[in-house]
DNA sequence: TATGATGATTGGCC
DNA sequence: GGCCAATCATCATA
């Protein structure tokens, strides 16, 4: 059986809307005419198969003229179906092709990281929203500026790779469909196939666009990734506070000594204070975060060897305590040559003292008139505070040590909590007052 | 370069 | 959510 036959043979009984094909003929329903007319038009069919299966032998020129010939055949139509559906059936024209899968979970995950890193999706937001955050996570949204504009930098590099590298994708697979649509088309004069077909194979074509274009996003995401445990690793660089910075800190940890655990509040002033004095020399800030970080590290590492950090403990006891004596020496004066105000009038500012076990209630200064009594201004209610409570460690201390240290390490309780066991903590704030920062002692 | 100091991070606890 | 304790990583100095 030759070629010809077989295909004949092949298109046996298969049946299509408006055509049918009998013995291996495909026959368009009778218009008006009975099948008298059959034998012209399987004569006809043959010879279309036939120059179809000779065209493959012939000259170009001469194929080209067959094709036209061809394409212009008034069975052309018929045949064309009659193989599309064949092929159809044969399931050839949909090897390979999987039918609408669902959108790849890994695919989706890179878009909405990418998006998330502000790679993907509206330029601005994305990228500082995800440096934002990092801040955040590192407790210092301000003092990294340079890191973050570099960071910056390098994600819009990213971002504008990807993007670049995404419209050539783009472009490209357009361009190839286009082509491949072309291409088809054209053949589809020749050979059948459907404007289905056409489509499945536009999104074949797709699809192994879209693998590429995964790929693309796969080493997108990476990129970021290593540009953020990079940016990450950097948050670790750390710079040493400045020594007036420190010594801010300390001075409050040493004043505090008793219940070293600032408030929010004073957290905040002391990271303004600190930032004041750094901003001088680094150009950073110093934050909330990092004032409790510094507490902290301050109170386990104090805690573990007191011994060792006595001599600062000292230092800082008798700085405040000068400090706290020029204050109260000059809150004197002003009450010596200021005459008595009416009792209300610094009532509301003044320090209230507990009623009970408080010996600083006795407390005179030289004239032998009660600073609770006293009209001074707020700021100096606030250092003679500090006075007495450095004299109260002082004097507690000596009755302990002898002399030696100013804080006694019974201000750590047997389970290493910070009690007082000389002062109630929760009663004396020794720098508490207006214009000072607020301890957690007042609550 | 070794070592101590110190700021930051992490995991567990309350 | 704040604190503690352990640990890491870097800085500063001898």
């Amino acid at each position: 059986m030759d070629e010809q036959a077989r295909i004949m043979q092949t298109l046996g009984g298969v049946t299509l809307a408006g055509h049918t094909v009998q013995g291996g003929m495909a026959v368009p329903p009778p218009h008006g005419h009975d099948g008298s007319d059959g034998d012209g038009r399987k004569q006809d069919i043959g010879d279309i198969l036939h120059q179809i299966m000779t065209i493959t032998d012939q000259s170009l020129d001469e194929a080209q003229a067959k094709k036209h010939g061809l394409n212009c055949h008034r069975m052309k139509p018929a045949l064309f179906s009659v193989l599309c559906e064949i092929k159809e059936k044969t399931g050839l024209s949909i090897r390979g092709a999987q039918e609408e899968d669902p959108p790849d979970p890994q695919l989706m995950r890179l878009d909405n990281m990418l998006l998330a890193e502000g790679v993907a999706g509206p330029e601005k937001g994305g990228g500082s929203a995800a440096v934002a955050a990092a801040a955040t996570a590192s407790g210092s949204p301000t003092d990294n500026s340079i890191e973050h504009s570099d960071y910056r930098a390098k994600l819009s590099q990213i971002r504008q790779i990807y993007h670049t590298e995404l419209e050539k994708y783009e472009q490209a697979c357009n361009e190839f469909t286009t082509h491949v649509m072309n291409l088809l088309r054209e053949q589809s004069r020749t050979r059948p196939i459907s404007p289905k077909e056409i489509e499945r194979m536009v999104s074949i074509i797709h699809r192994k666009f879209s693998s590429i274009q995964m790929q693309l996003k796969q080493s997108t995401c990476e990129a970021v990734m290593i540009l953020r445990s990079r940016f990450l690793d950097a948050r670790r660089k750390r710079r040493n506070f400045s020594k007036q910075a420190t010594e801010i800190l300390n001075e409050y940890f040493y004043s505090h000594l008793s219940n070293p655990y600032p408030s929010e509040e004073a957290k905040e002033e002391l990271a303004k204070k600190c930032s004041i004095t750094v901003s001088q020399g680094v150009g950073s800030t110093i934050t909330v975060a990092q004032v409790s970080n510094w507490f902290g590290n301050k109170r386990i590492r104090y805690k573990k060897n007191i011994g060792k950090f006595q001599e600062e403990a000292n230092l800082y006891a008798a700085k405040t305590a000068v400090n706290a004596a020029h204050a109260v020496a000059a809150a004197v004066q002003n009450s010596q040559t200021n005459s008595p105000t009416t009792p209300n009038s610094g009532s509301s500012s003044t320090f209230n003292l507990p009623n009970s076990g408080n010996m600083f209630m006795s407390m005179q200064n030289p004239n032998g008139d009660s600073y609770q009594g006293a009209q001074v201004g707020a700021n100096v209610q606030s250092q003679v505070d500090t006075l007495r409570h450095v004299i109260s460690q002082t004097a507690g201390y000596s009755d302990d040590l002898g002399g030696n240290s100013m804080y006694s390490p019974h201000s750590l309780d047997a389970n290493g909590g910070w009690q007082d066991a000389m002062t109630p903590s929760s009663a004396i704030s020794p720098t508490e007052g207006p214009g000072s920062v607020h301890s957690d002692t007042s609550n």
